[in-house]
Order: structure tokens, then sequence, then C-alpha cells
DNA sequence: GTTATTGCAAACAATTTGCACCCAC
DNA sequence: GTGGGTGCAAATTGTTTGCAATAAC
């Protein structure tokens, strides 16, 4: 857990994710840096094991069960759409602010949170009903 | 989509949620239910798939990936360990009134919100650095 | 009687593991 | 030279699909 050092694989998965403008799948990740580096698609998912455990990466899950990850930075959030299953980024965080107020009162030390809200979006709740 | 009459199946599922003071897999699921009834696993994936559609069922997943599903009512959150994977419920939902006020703000049809903190319990902090 | 739902088993896809090889120090 | 990091391919797991049988109305 304490690491000082990020192996090759790390680095390249961090740099990566961090010029990503929105959250990818380890399977794009893994061609993206194929691009630049020989890397198997194992040493991707460990990479990203380690970074997830140290705070560095975090993800989420589409409805379709795909894991996408980012850098934790990045905090973005999404409003999806169950019926069509799009998502809709949120330009700010609605916790920032609680986020630190929590740290006070837990002992738990955070690092970052994932929240996404589930419904329908203009379009499908106008048909759908 | 627009569905009055839920299935043996999906009331099954739902029932069975409610009942549960935490989320549970798929898996775990379908044994309780084939306690009372005839059922198959596909058939539990395919009423969940449909019940979350609805908006009234929703899940999480942990950090090894497995979904855990649990009735939207019951609006859970958690702090999970990123070092030894516990999961800690919180006893409130820090979004309770923001939800409503997004409701205004935004055309999104907001059914529900999933909210996880992510980083280290007490005792893993206090070893592991 | 007709249509949608279901159970089963086979198929699928993402992820993980075992192991020999290679690189960094 | 040694130990951890890595690539590859095989194994594993949760989930989805096809289809005949069944239940609902």
């Amino acid at each position: 857990m304490t690491q000082v050092h990020c192996t090759r694989a790390q680095t390249a998965v961090l740099q990566v994710l961090q010029q990503q403008h929105e959250p990818i799948s380890a399977q794009e990740l893994h061609k993206l840096i194929k691009q630049h580096q020989r890397i198997g698609l194992a040493t991707v998912y460990r990479a990203l094991d380690v970074l997830k455990r140290m705070g560095k990466v975090q993800h989420r899950v589409t409805l379709t069960g795909e894991k996408l990850y980012n850098a934790v930075e990045q905090d973005r959030h999404y409003m999806t759409c169950l019926d069509c299953g799009q998502s809709f980024p949120m330009n700010t965080c609605p916790l920032k602010g609680l986020e630190l107020s929590l740290q006070h009162t837990s002992s738990f030390t955070i690092y970052y949170h994932t929240l996404e809200f589930f419904g329908l979006c203009e379009p499908c709740s106008a048909q759908g009903g």
C-alpha cells in the first residue's frame, strides 16, 4: 500500500487517464497505451487496481455494466437516463464542500466519492411517461 | 417502459429486496427466492433489469466488481475502504435536500442517486500510512 | 387460444490468474 | 544477479441470450 515509485505501467495508465476528458474503459485505455509502448491488457488491469487502492484512479459503472476509469482529480459526475441509457455530465459537483465537512465528523479518511443521478432525460420523459 | 402490472418474478424480486437491510447480489437474491418458488437465475436478472429501468431498484458495485441490488426507497450509502475493502454504511444521506432542489434547476427527472465515499477506514489508515 | 413470461443450458465478455521472461537497480 | 514487474494465454466469473415449455388473461 505504501508505494513510493510508480511502475512503468502505472505511470502510463495514470498519464493517459489524466489526458482524457471523459472516463474510459480498461480496453480503450489498453489500446491507447499500446500506441506508445508494449503492454498487456492484464497489466493495465493490475495497474488500475493499484492506482485505485492509492486513491488516484476511480471508476464508475455504466448501465451496461462496463467500468469506466478516470483520474480522481477530475471529479466528474453524471445524470444517466434509465430509458435511453445516455449519460449527461454535470458541470459542478454538489458535494465539494460537504466532503470536507464530513472529514471532520468521521474518522474515515476520504480520498474521493462517486455520485450519479438516475432517472429520465427530457426526451425520454416526454415520450415514455 | 410503461408497464402497469409486475410479473411474478418482478414481484418476488422487489418483495425480497424490500425485506433486506443491506443490498444483496443477484445470486443471493436468486437463492432467497428459490426457497419459495421455482425461478431461474436468468429470470432474476431480467426482473432486475426491468425494475431498474422503472426506477424501483438500484445497485452499487463493490470493489471486487460484484453488483449489489436494493430497493430504491432504502437510499443507503457507504464509505468503502480502499485498503481492506470493507464498506461502512452511513446513517444519513447528505443529498436528501439537494436532490429536490436539483429537480427544479434541471429538466432531468431524478428517480434516485448513487453515492459512495472511498478512502481509508480508521484501522487501515493507522497502519498503512 | 393467444401472447408474454419463464427455466434451462449454452454463449458471452470483462476481468483475473499462472507462469516464464525481462528489466531495473 | 536478484526480485519485482510484465506479457501472454488460459481460466474464471457474473451476466445475457435462444428457445421450447408454461402461465396469464
